[in-house]
DNA sequence: CGTGCCCCTGACAACGTTGTCCAGGCCCTA
DNA sequence: TAGGGCCTGGACAACGTTGTCAGGGGCACG
């Protein structure tokens, strides 16, 4: 009696005025409804062998009558394990993290796991404060593309067993894994290109020092300038804000300067689109490789590097699975390689400036 | 003593083999170590009132000393809030769902919540699994982009207090909040904007009927065709697969059809983007408006119906966090207008076939 | 100096699940 | 028929946290 009903469950005491998850029945419940033990219902849940059909029949029964579903916070509680990682994105809307998020969902999903994910917007404070709050969720495991450079927040929680894979860039002051572009090689390569096809003043527009990939990408660029033995003047580089005004402006006195440049090297998707639009408001056509492509690149014939952003996803979510399955390799960096797509725009000759 | 011990807690019983989290201090450890009571750490850790400074200093100081972090998952136990919600897309990867997930991440952080998501790769099937996983999970609330059509698998559910709204595409067979876009006003605006522009034979490419969306826009396009009195070829009409292949076929047939096309409506972004590419590949130039906004949509010319995917993502998530914080309206639909943005090629006018 | 009040602190139960262990019943064999 | 083993089912504790409640100590006031 008293004790089967939901309401009240002990006389008078402890439970609390607040909704609780809408009053849902329990295992409890359901083994009052079927006649069973606590522990046979738990059996039933989770396809465990040692029960006859027809008491299955029954608790099965008395599950779909009282719409019973398991909690998993409860489980999980128990159970140590959440089945489930955090991703640490640097924006969600960018067109870049879709298909690496889409495929770090996949190996997840093939991996039984829930993914649980947030957007730092660049804010190295709010990376910190987001994976503090996953791990505080006890994810098994966490994927973090760094906004910040400083990652020693996460040694405890690495220690204590929290697997971390850092994607796109790698992790800042400790030894942890990583899944990195070739921005370095990329770089050199999509300049390469432009020198080969005649250009000898190049522009590089890029993003703020303090972000990893943006070095290796002007290192790039000057190794390859340097290969070619060719000059770079202080105004052919701007590094700093990707804000649009700051890119147009930084396009418009690199064309405009007293020594123009006949191509431009972006540094990342969203430079290149900020380029284009300046180049196509003031009627300018020179050449152009960005690095990362782009949805509609083809039909506009960028010249792009483009990185496997899904392969990033992929390899470092395969990573962090193989760490979770208890194989306990060197923190290690992995690079994957990028692929220069000429598609017009990097094949422009120079001298077609007006 | 043995029991303030980390290991083992029992003399010889219970704990399981199993790697647990990684062994992480509790607050029993904390408390221990800075010789206080269990609920004094509680109270310092959620910074309730009624500790002396003293106290809380040493208690800190413990906290530091083991790397304690609280659990998470224990406390969502205890509380039945798990201040998350998940958010069930149809594919991560599409363009047009990150800025919608940023929009609704905005909105559940600002309430102190996670999101977790995953993609439903528009399979009915998979969309309830994930659905019912988050439910499992407990997630406050639940805001689904649907793939399928019958959603009382979420009835027990909702019953149950799991808020629910439904974005882009309404509920199917059930009473449940929805947030859309204007579909039907947008397509119609779209072909009537064409029509103005000259146009009688105008091709409409669409996503399976079984999808709201689509036969909305189907709809817009009849009732646009029918305001100015034009005949509709069956011919004109293709829906079912967006696969590359089958748009791409659809479009060559239009143009080259017994009564070819002089324009073309597509019905989704993914439609705009294969369309463009047959119409390039063939050397066609004819007037095209597409459903959705594209990333470089300006820099191609490319005249679209804009929905606006972020105000949409906000739009739902406000909606379920009103429903969270107990304010109880009955279910609504709430219909977000699009907005047509000319640029170049719905205005190119009829005739200028090859 | 005594009484009463308030502030701080801690013991305890409960959240819903799963692992462990034991009891009882059945069937099979000797 | 008795004994042993196996199979099924259930009681119980524990996961780490928070809400409730009661006790103890200090201070102010009469």
């Amino acid at each position: 009696m008293a004790g089967t009903d939901r309401f009240p469950r002990v006389p008078g005491r402890t439970r609390s005025p607040e909704l609780r998850y809408g009053n849902r029945p329990t295992m409890k419940d359901v083994a009052a409804r079927a006649g069973v033990g606590l522990k046979t219902v738990s059996r039933v849940v989770n396809g465990e062998p040692g029960v006859t059909v027809e008491t299955e029949r029954r608790v099965q029964e008395a599950i779909d009558s009282l719409g019973f579903r398991r909690n998993d916070s409860a489980r999980v509680l128990r159970k140590g394990r959440t089945a489930s990682i955090g991703l640490v994105l640097e924006d969600l809307a960018d067109p870049f993290y879709g298909p690496l998020s889409r495929a770090v969902e996949e190996v997840a999903r093939a991996h039984g796991a829930l993914l649980i994910n947030g957007s730092s917007a660049e804010d190295p404070e709010r990376e910190q404060e987001l994976a503090l709050a996953l791990c505080a969720r006890r994810v098994d495991g966490l994927i973090v593309i760094p906004a910040g450079d400083d990652h020693r927040y996460l040694e405890p929680e690495i220690k204590a067993g929290v697997a971390t894979v850092f994607v796109d860039r790698p992790a800042g002051r400790i030894d942890a894994d990583a899944v990195l572009s070739d921005s370095f090689g990329g770089s050199r390569a999509g300049v390469a290109h432009l020198i080969a096809h005649g250009h000898r003043r190049i522009g590089f527009i890029g993003d703020q020092p303090r972000i990893h990939t943006a070095t290796e990408r002007l290192r790039g660029y000057r190794t390859a300038m340097e290969d070619a033995e060719l000059p770079v003047a202080p105004s052919w580089v701007a590094l700093g804000s990707t804000a649009p005004e700051a890119v147009r402006d930084a396009v418009v006195d690199m064309v405009a300067g007293p020594e123009p440049v006949t191509a431009l090297f972006a540094g990342n998707n969203r430079v290149t689109v900020t380029a284009l639009r300046a180049l196509a408001d003031h009627q300018q056509r020179i050449a152009l490789v960005g690095f990362d492509d782009l949805e509609l690149a083809d039909l506009l014939h960028i010249t792009v590097i483009a990185q496997d952003a899904a392969a990033l996803g992929r390899t470092a979510a395969e990573r962090l699975f193989r760490r979770l399955d208890g194989i306990d390799d060197r923190p290690a960096q992995v690079t994957l390689k990028t692929t220069l797509i000429p598609r017009g725009s990097g094949e422009i000759p120079p001298g077609t400036i007006h």
